[in-house]
DNA sequence: AGCACGCCGACT
DNA sequence: GTCGGCGTGCTC
């Protein structure tokens, strides 16, 4: 019997596929993998092609509008990792591929392209290999010699940087070394130049692509190469819908297109650490290489338990000395501090009214650079009022250290210093200067800098996050600031016995992880166990509350023994944009598990106009 | 998502 | 009576 039928899936929360006629015009073009125009729900939009059947159960199916690509742009392994991220991340298959194609395409506009000459037989078995470098300058040979054997055997390349801002350096150091083009995939090129390089790559005319977080999407062509460089950075993880991680589907992919993987990083995550553990003993083909380096430099923490800011300075007295001997040796100092801005709260001493953003209910940061006041959640600005708004009496008083008032302060101190700030909104780092006041966004330049001091001031606020993996982003910051340091790493703190500070200060990293994944084991987080979170947010607060306790109660009536369900909880931003945040936490030993009993009770959870619901794996 | 259908309150 | 508000369901 002839096939008919075409299964398409469309990018919208809906399952499918839906069954679509073809018009016998468009019989010969139909192909699995094809970008296709139809007729859903009274609208014209874009689908793609993943299976044909003979019959359907359907009476009136309406036809296949027209076929948008000369040749389908998804092929079986596109197909397939698509198809893996809608099942792990809770999406639809239709917005897995929506988020696969590049902005161009997501639309009914039409393409011709041609196909590469492919069919390369990989010559080596495919690897997994984490490159945990203690040095810098090591790890490029290593990196470097991977690419050239995979560009040789004529396979492609791709290589994930977490930031946009890292882009230009990697390509720098690949320029260097390797003689085919480089194509880069970002979402800040123009759509059309975004789709250009796309189209390289799906052409199979460049082979060695680099990128942000979903260039893990690149359609490369024999794929033979994943590098995830700084793989312990979060950014790898998308914060809105679907909430992929690279890490995790580069592993997926790597097992659709038989491709080797490899993880560069100075403090792996504890996930990926432990992989390569399990696996080792399992597998030779995961391994891990150690770059030791050849001197570490020192590293003073300075207690900060009785020590008053208010009356003295931010700068304890050894931060103080640390920074004049520096300077005095013209060397030069960069100073971290987790707030931007002058101040960080500002607030009537007579009444107690504190300024606030009125959609986020947070403080507001005073900029003294611009003279206004700003919300670090939604951007909201506003004048800094003369008298307070509420008892019309009072003056109002700041307080709160951001990086332009330790600006200031530092300038106080060292008069004869050149003082300069970096932060994500700068676009070049202050080389000229010897003291750079700085947030973690001077990370992305760490390679080429030259910096003998780097201070952490207030590592204690990298600590009171209610995050499971706050000990291990705080034990990552240390380990690659001390590696910024060429003399010393000076960190001010109340916490003395913290481990991630003890195991960075003895030098003892593979004893952070032995503590860290024990910690995780007793605490039944990943990656022994894994966790999803419903969000629900809506305007009113009292109806997004009543609705995640109904969820709630509906996850619990059929409460499976091995998935554990948290009670609705207000978010850590409990409203942010005008829209109040709970969330629902599920944690069991498998994603797909849990994820099979969320959509079970979500299904009949009436969607609700005013509310909007999310599910975030592993979050 | 986004649109139609339907079921209740205040209007010519 | 009926206009239109939003809650609910469906999309091949």
């Amino acid at each position: 019997m002839p096939l008919k039928i075409a299964q398409v899936v469309v990018g919208l929360p809906v399952e499918g596929p839906f069954d679509y006629s073809v018009p016998p015009a468009l019989m010969d073009k139909v192909a699995v993998g094809q970008r296709v125009c139809v007729l859903f729900n009274r609208r014209q939009r874009l689908g793609t092609i993943v299976g044909f059947k003979a019959k359907s159960f359907f009476k009136r199916l309406n036809p296949v509008l027209s076929c948008l690509d000369n040749l389908p742009v998804l092929d079986e392994k596109a197909l397939t990792l698509t198809k893996e991220l809608s099942a792990c991340y809770a999406c639809s298959w239709g917005e897995a591929i929506e988020t696969w194609l590049p902005p161009a395409l997501r639309t009914t506009r039409p393409l011709e392209w041609t196909p590469p000459v492919s069919g390369v037989k990989p010559e080596s078995p495919p690897a997994a290999i984490l490159l945990h470098d203690k040095s810098l300058d090591k790890r490029w040979p290593l990196i470097l010699d991977m690419i050239h054997k995979t560009l040789d055997a004529n396979r492609s390349v791709v290589f994930l940087v977490p930031e946009a801002a890292m882009v230009d350096f990697v390509v720098a150091h690949l320029a260097k070394a390797v003689s085919v083009p480089i194509v880069v995939l970002d979402k800040k090129a123009s759509a059309s130049k975004e789709l250009e390089s796309w189209l390289a790559v799906r052409e199979g005319k460049a082979r060695a692509i680099v990128g942000t977080r979903s260039a893990i999407f690149a359609p490369a062509a024999d794929l033979g190469l994943i590098i995830i460089y700084e793989e312990e950075n979060p950014a790898y993880k998308q914060e809105q819908t679907p909430h992929y991680d690279a890490r995790t589907l580069a592993r997926i992919r790597a097992g659709v297109e038989q491709c080797s993987v490899l993880y560069v990083s100075s403090a792996p995550s504890a996930e990926t650490w432990f992989h390569f553990l399990k696996e080792q003993t399992r597998k030779e083909k995961w391994q891990k290489i150690t770059c030791e380096a050849e001197r570490s430099s020192a590293i003073q923490i300075v207690d900060m338990t009785n020590y008053n800011p208010q009356r003295t300075s931010i700068l304890s007295f050894p931060l103080q000395n640390a920074i004049r001997d520096t300077l005095a040796q013209q060397g030069k100092v960069v100073l971290l501090m987790n707030r931007k801005g002058f101040t960080t709260r500002t607030h009537c001493q007579q009444c107690g009214f504190t300024v606030k953003c009125e959609r986020c209910n947070v403080n507001l940061t005073y900029l003294y650079s611009r003279k206004v006041m700003v919300c670090r959640h939604c951007n909201f600005k506003t004048e800094l009022p003369k008298i307070c708004p509420q008892c019309r009496g009072g003056y109002l008083r700041s307080s709160g250290t951001g990086t332009e008032k330790l600006e200031s302060e530092v300038a106080r101190l060292y008069p004869q210093a050149r003082v300069g700030r970096f932060d994500t909104n700068s676009k070049n780092f202050p080389r000229q200067a010897d003291i750079v006041i700085t947030t973690k966004a001077v990370l992305r330049e760490r390679e080429a800098l030259d910096t003998s001091l780097v201070a952490v001031i207030n590592f204690d606020a990298e600590l009171h996050h209610l995050d499971f993996r706050c000990g291990h982003h705080a034990f990552a910051l240390l380990v690659r600031l001390r590696q910024m340091a060429s003399q010393k790493l000076l960190v001010q703190t109340r916490m003395m016995d913290n481990y991630a500070l003890q195991s960075v200060r003895e030098n003892d990293l593979d004893g952070f992880y032995k503590k860290e994944l024990s910690l995780r084991k007793e605490l039944g987080f990943p990656p022994y166990r894994h966790l999803v979170s419903i969000g629900l947010r809506g305007v009113n607060e009292d109806f997004v509350f009543e609705q995640a306790k109904e969820l709630f109660a509906r996850l619990e009536k059929d409460h499976s023994p091995k998935v554990e369900i948290s009670d609705p909880h207000p978010d850590v931003n409990p409203k942010l944009r005008d829209k109040y945040r709970f969330t629902i936490l599920l944690k069991g030993p498998s994603v797909k598990r849990i994820l099979a009993f969320i959509k079970k009770a979500l299904k009949d959870f009436a969607k609700k106009r005013n509310m909007i619901v999310t599910i975030n794996v592993d979050p």
